[in-house]
DNA sequence: TGATTTATGTTGTTATAACCACATATCAAA
DNA sequence: TTTGATATGTGGTTATAACAACATAAATCA
């Protein structure tokens, strides 16, 4: 039985549900479960599979030696992730990636490009032109994240990666997929140091929140 | 006549000359020449085209309403730009390229994912792959990016930009694509602040510079 | 429910980077 | 070579964020 996620996903857009069965048992598809908290990859390895979130939620981070973490992104339901180490041969992955809440994770093993293109099935070009879609899309979202990293102020920064979020949900009020930690990780500041700007932001009129709900006042 | 650089490019990968010629033919393929300095396209334009770098090379810029610029990535010869865009029906640029040096470029007109997979062309699975593979590497220069500016202080955005920089050039002394403003601009920094560190990481015997040119010694 | 943990916010101090004004280089061209 | 123009470096001041220590709130669960 294959999940309405899976179905629905990126990867099998212009797929019947049987072409859908083929590819999976093709690709080795494997689900796993996780608990929030638990590590699902970690930096450094090798990988031939790339993730699909079938439940729950996960978050892509760096960890340097000196205990530092970086919040790189976070994946959703219906999501995926390490498809760029998997098609790539040889290239270690430089993230862990964390479960965020339980989720369960589908494994798909491409193998390599390489290796997934000279497999001469009639689906193939569909499925690399699927899975070209969804690494320009992520590359849309690494650009996206520079852009919100790259103002050189807290409240900058806040505004700019509010602003995004305010353009996608198409409104001036939405929740945000972080806590303060993890914002502060993805924005790549100190915790305090946010919660502090938040609460002048908010003075100031710009914003008003209460816990992960946000709403923009200001325009400019 | 096909350039050495066009034959050669990660796009043509596993293409006969033959192939070549007609797929330029297909794709309406224009080579333009820029001056140094020169916007070669601007952002919150659509594009049905990507661009390759047959001469010289470019950089990719975001200008802000306050003035601030931000260089996300330095394109050399051979080097592609704007594909994700080219690719993504609907999604404006958001930022823009600039020639940073006389340079001439090569524009394909892909269309968009949907037109380029639909064109029954023999060599469609194959255009495609090599798409998927320069997607893919750019999302890792993308994480690259990502892990430079990440560091808080200026001294480790420098170090980390340089030890990446080390383990790619695979020596200890090597020279960066970038003058001190583009670096600055590369790791959100301000200028003379950069100068300033440099100078200080010198004097701590960590690295010696001269104009681009670097040399690391430090070892953790 | 109360106890314990986890998340968030506050205040103050210190380190660091931005910013400004200017000094020196380096390079190009007249 | 002189004259600009452009790139790079330096010192001082100010703004801002990091960091530390703690207060409060919210969530979890025994």
């Amino acid at each position: 039985m294959i999940s309405d996620t899976i179905k629905k996903s990126a990867l099998f857009k212009n797929f019947t549900e049987a072409e859908i069965s083929d590819i999976l048992k093709k690709l080795k598809a494997k689900e796993v479960s996780f608990e929030k908290g638990e590590e699902i990859l970690s930096a450094g390895s090798i990988q031939e599979r790339l993730g699909l979130v079938s439940e729950g939620s996960v978050t892509i981070e760096s960890n340097d030696v000196w205990g530092n973490k970086n919040l790189l992104s976070h994946v959703s339901k219906g999501g995926f992730f390490a498809e760029t180490y998997a098609l790539l041969e040889n290239e270690p992955m430089l993230v862990d990636v964390i479960a965020n809440e339980n989720c369960r994770i589908l494994f798909l093993t491409v193998g390599s490009l390489r290796k997934l293109m000279s497999a001469n099935n009639p689906c193939t070009l569909k499925l690399i032109t699927n899975l070209l879609s969804i690494s320009a899309h992520k590359n849309l979202m690494l650009s996206g994240r520079s852009f919100h990293i790259s103002p050189k102020t807290i409240r900058g920064k806040v505004m700019a990666y509010l602003n995004t979020l305010s353009l996608q949900k198409d409104s001036k009020e939405f929740d945000i997929p972080f806590d303060r930690q993890q914002l502060a990780d993805y924005l790549n500041v100190e915790r305090t140091a946010l919660s502090k700007e938040l609460s002048k932001m908010q003075n100031d009129g710009i914003i008003t929140f209460s816990k992960n709900h946000f709403e923009i006042h200001a325009e400019a």
